[in-house]
DNA sequence: CGTGTGATTGACGCCTGTCAACGTCTGTGG
DNA sequence: CCACAGACGTTGACAGGCGTCAATCACACG
C-alpha cells in the first residue's frame, strides 16, 4: 500500500486522457504501479534542482510545476510549465545527465515518481512507448526552437501578448473567465525574458487599450483578437 | 551501385567516429546501405524547407548545413549547423510532422538520404539505437533551452562573443588559425538574433580591443579568455 | 504592529534597431 | 578588357524600447 493517494494504477489515472503511458501493456502498467511512488508536493517545494543527478522522472497527477533555468545573476528563465498528465525530468534520466533545469511547484501538486530503471526498461522494451516518448521530446524541441525565434526577433510587448494567449490556451480559464494559472509579475517577466517593471507597464498599457482586465494577480483577456495582433500571431 | 560516393557502407563511413548509427547490427547496416541514397549538394541548395513534409532524414558525410526558422518579415533565425556525422530532419520524421525548419547548404556537402520507413524501422527494432537517438534529441533540447536563457538574458555583445567561442569549439580552426566556418555578417546576426549592423560594429570593437583579427569574412580569435569574459562564460 | 514580499510609478540613459549613403568585391556579359 | 549589376560590408545619424535604480504603496502573516 505504498502509493499514497488511493494506490491508483496508472492505467486509469485521472490525469490527461492520452498520456504518455497510453501504449503500455497491462503487465507494464502493473510494473509501473508497483515501482512508482506518489506523493503530495506543497507550493514552493523543489522537485529537482539544476545540476543535481535525478534518479527518476515525475508524472504530474495534478498541480502546476514551473521548469526553469538559472541564468546570469541567478535570474531565472522559465522554460515551460508542467500540469496534469505531463511527465518531467525524463530528459536527464534518459540521457543520464545532470538535471539542466529546476522544477518548482507553483500550485500544490501530486507527483508520481518513476525510477530511472523503470523508465529505461519501458523505453527499451516497448517500441510504441519509446516512440511516444521520442515524439514528446521532439515536440518540446520544436517548441523550444520556435521560442528561440520569437525571443530573438520579437519585442517584449509582442512576446508578453503572445505569452498571455499561450497561458490561456494551455491552462484555460476559471469560472470568472480569468486565466486559470496565477503568476507573479516577476514570473511573467521570467517567461518573457524581461524586467518585472516592463511587464507591469505593458500589462497596464494592455489594460488601457481595453485588451485586459486586471485584478491583482488575476488576468482576464477581453480582446483576444487585439492581443493576438499585438503578438504578431496569425 | 546507387550510392554515388563509393557505395560506402555506413559501417565504415568516414564521418564522425561515434556517430548515431554506431549500435546497428551488421544486418541493419546492410539494410541502411541498401535503402540510403547519397548525393552531392551545392552551396546554396535547400535540403528541405520549413512547412513541407519530408520523406526521410539526412546524414551529413561532409560539408555544412545551416538549419533555420523563418520569423517575422522573413528574417531567418539560425537554430544550429550540421556537419560531418550529424543527422538532420529526424525530428519531423519521427514525429510525423511537417518540417519546422529549413536546411540550406552553406558549404558543398554530401548527404545520405535515409527513408522515413527505414529510420522508424530501426528505431522500433533496435533499442540501443532508439536510446541513442533519444539522447541526441534530448541533447538538442538541452542546448535549445540553454540558448533561450542566453538570448533572453544576455546582451547582444555577450551573445556575439559566445557565438564566436561556440563556432570555434564546434568547427575548429583552419591552418592559419582562423575559424574554419565562414559566415556572412548577416548569418552571424541571424544566430545572435540582432541586426547585421550591430554585428559589424561589435566585431570591430572586439578587434579594437585586441580580441579578434578580421580579414573579410575570416575571423581569428586572438584573446580567447577575454572573449569568454565578454560572453560571461566561465 | 513590524516585517517581508510583491506591485507600481517615475526618472534616466544606454543599448540596439532602423534608415540611408557609400565603399568593396566578384562574376557576368558586351 | 572594361562596365555594370548585385551581394556584401561599413559607417554615421537618430530615436525609442527597455533595463536599472529608487521610492512608495499594497497586502499578508506571525
Amino acid at each position: 500500500m505504498k502509493n499514497s493517494p488511493g494506490k491508483s494504477s496508472c492505467e486509469n489515472c485521472s490525469s490527461k486522457f492520452n498520456n504518455i503511458f497510453r501504449n503500455l501493456s497491462p503487465e507494464e502498467y502493473e510494473m509501473l504501479a508497483l515501482d512508482k511512488n506518489c506523493d503530495p508536493y506543497k507550493r514552493g517545494s523543489i522537485v529537482y534542482h539544476e545540476g543535481n543527478r535525478i534518479s527518476g522522472s515525475y508524472c504530474v497527477q495534478n498541480g502546476i510545476i514551473k521548469i526553469y533555468k538559472t541564468g546570469i545573476d541567478g535570474k531565472e528563465q522559465i522554460i515551460t510549465f508542467a500540469q496534469k498528465g505531463d511527465i518531467i525530468g525524463f530528459r536527464s534520466v534518459l540521457s543520464n545527465e545532470l538535471a539542466c533545469t529546476t522544477a518548482k511547484v507553483i500550485e500544490d501538486a501530486n507527483l508520481c515518481f518513476i525510477p530511472a530503471t523503470t523508465l529505461v526498461h519501458l523505453f527499451k522494451n516497448n517500441a510504441e512507448f519509446s516512440l511516444d516518448l521520442m515524439q514528446l521530446a521532439c515536440k518540446e524541441l520544436g517548441e523550444s526552437n520556435a521560442y528561440i525565434t520569437d525571443i530573438a526577433q520579437k519585442t517584449v510587448r509582442e512576446r508578453l501578448a503572445e505569452v498571455l494567449i499561450h497561458l490561456r490556451d494551455n491552462f484555460g480559464l476559471d469560472n470568472d473567465q480569468f486565466l486559470q494559472i496565477s503568476l507573479t509579475r516577476e514570473e511573467l517577466a521570467n517567461i518573457v525574458g524581461t524586467a518585472t517593471e516592463s511587464v507591469i507597464r505593458l500589462l497596464s498599457e494592455f489594460k488601457s487599450d481595453g485588451m485586459l482586465e486586471l485584478h491583482g494577480r488575476r488576468i482576464k483577456i477581453l480582446d483576444s483578437k487585439g492581443l493576438k495582433k499585438t503578438a504578431n500571431l496569425f
